[in-house]
RNA sequence: UGGGGCGUCGCCAAGUGGUAAGGCACCGGUUUUUGGUACCGGCAUUCGCAGGUUCGAAUCCUGCCGCCCCAG
């Protein structure tokens, strides 16, 4: 397996450095980088530490993982450096999880993880070592078209990554490699065992990486308590139907957890209230969005109006129309959260994206248009 | 303390003699570098309680308990 990195000179007189998180990915990409003879250093962030994420293993970037990342590097022959890097995470990430909570919208803290500590952050550690690029186990393809640079979605449909990496800037991008872009898993994994690498039979990541037992309610109430705080549950025309133990527990589009039986049909978190402490509950039509404003929109490619639109990392883009950074689906789109990311494609092309924050329900759009 | 109605899984609810549907909720799994969705699976040996009739009862009979409505 060789693969080009586009170093733009020979690989004997470069030196790339690889963001190595512990796990077969980015180990894999540290490998690949070593075979092309070029000078690599492979560093890894400590990003948090409490004692459940140090044993853990198939998370990122705290004890067990920083040492796997050294075995790797140890084995690959090359340098390895630990950046402690908790303080930004901190600020970066996590504060920013938990804020959105508290305002009853749902982030994704891999993109602002992408977007802050590792392609800000890490990439000017990489250009201060007098990197030529830094390399990237993300499943993404940096495409090179005439003398653009394009970011496209991993040959891997199941794979691919680039949703959490709509932030990326032109100029971050022009640096930045991903030489697993057209591999399948499986053949990332059988490198890995090939080489004889510790983590080839590591379980993937999942989850959020600094919630080692996905029990994320329990960090966001230690940092705002208002968000465990009771409150009522109602239906769209206001009456109530029960009670939550605090807005922290739910996420517009969610089922499970309501606890309200006795339905017909499912209940679905529409809405979340924090001033009010209180959530709108409603059957799934009552889902539908027809449109919604995306703020702090991160153009990587051209602007364009009719994009194919993601508004979760899994799942097809939706064909959509952009007016501003007002977006209307051709489609109603069933729970959409603000506080999520939209990202535009061109096709695999990625050409931005930005968070949502604010929806218009497609029903009740009709019930207006009916009433007038 | 007259009349009427009802009591089946946490909730809603089918089932009027042949050996307990379904939905919601809940639990588990699958999927997944966010949350959520979706999908698959599990979930009443028992029908308010106690007797009786019957080869056989949630379904019929008797008594009791509880709840609701009307009339007091």
């Amino acid at each position: 397996m060789r693969i080009d990195f586009q170093l733009g000179r020979p690989s004997g007189d470069a030196r790339i450095v690889v963001a190595m998180s512990g796990g077969v990915d980015s180990s894999v990409t540290a490998a690949l980088a070593s075979q092309t003879g070029a000078e690599v250093i492979g560093v890894t962030l400590q990003l948090y530490d409490h004692g459940e994420a140090v044993r853990r293993s198939g998370a990122c970037c705290a004890g067990q993982d920083i040492y796997d990342a050294k075995m790797v590097a140890d084995r690959l022959g090359i340098a390895h450096y630990v950046l402690d890097y908790e303080s930004r995470f901190r600020e970066g990430v996590i504060d920013r999880f938990v804020d959105e909570y508290a305002h009853g919208r749902t982030p994704v803290p891999c993109a602002s993880c992408n977007q802050g500590v590792k392609f800000v952050d890490l990439v000017a550690f990489a250009r201060e070592l007098g990197a030529d690029c830094l390399a990237t186990g993300h499943y993404v393809r940096r495409v090179i078209n005439d003398t653009r640079v394009e970011l496209h979605k991993g040959a891997d449909p199941r794979r691919d990554q680039s949703y959490f990496l709509y932030g990326t800037t032109r100029d971050q991008l022009e640096f930045l490699r991903f030489p697993l872009g057209d591999l399948p898993k499986a053949e990332v994994r059988r490198i890995a065992s090939d080489l004889g690498l510790i983590v080839a039979a590591k379980p993937d990541s999942q989850d959020i990486c600094f919630v080692p037992d996905g029990d994320y309610a329990s960090l966001v109430k230690r940092v705002r308590p208002e968000t465990a705080a009771p409150g009522e549950i109602v239906d769209l025309d206001g009456r109530v139907l029960g009670r939550h133990r605090g807005v922290v527990h739910f996420t517009v589009g969610q089922r499970r957890g309501i606890e309200i039986g006795g339905q017909s049909e499912p209940l679905y978190v529409v809405r979340i209230e924090p001033r009010k402490r209180r959530i709108v509950v409603g059957p799934r039509h009552a889902l539908a969005v027809e449109a919604m404003r995306v703020a702090d929109w991160n153009w990587i490619g051209e602007e364009q109006n009719d994009v194919g639109l993601k508004v979760r990392s899994l799942a097809p883009p939706v064909a959509a129309t952009r007016d501003g950074e007002w977006i209307r689906f051709s489609q109603p789109e069933f729970g959409v959260a603000p506080g999520q990311a939209a990202v535009a494609y061109d096709g695999t092309r990625l050409l931005g994206g930005g968070w949502i924050a604010e929806t218009v329900s497609a029903e009740l759009s009709e019930m207006n248009a009916a009433a007038a």
